[in-house]
DNA sequence: GTTGAGCGTT
């Protein structure tokens, strides 16, 4: 399994959005959107767990194409946690 | 009721 990283989503975007969206190209095992810590609202970035064998596909896929209405950013995670 | 580069929570 692995980490993907989203950027630039539209406000709206939710984390099941990303879940459909990615779910076309690739096993998605979760998905989350960063929301403000302090006041709730969507900070327009995200993290989606795939299959590790599927990564380059989905960031092949998703990276640079349209999600809501708005170009998203579509990258392996590496802040957190290390693949170990 | 707003905003727009970047990497999340135990």
């Amino acid at each position: 399994m692995a980490t993907l990283y989203v950027g630039n989503l539209p406000w709206a975007t939710k984390a099941e959005d990303l879940q459909e969206a990615f779910s076309q190209y690739g096993e998605v095992f979760s998905s989350r959107v960063i929301t403000d810590r302090e006041t709730g609202r969507s900070r327009g970035f995200g993290f989606v767990e795939v299959n590790d064998a599927d990564v380059e596909k989905m960031v092949a896929a998703l990276n640079g194409t349209e999600l809501g209405g708005r170009i998203i950013t579509v990258n392996e995670a590496k802040a957190r946690e290390p693949r170990t």
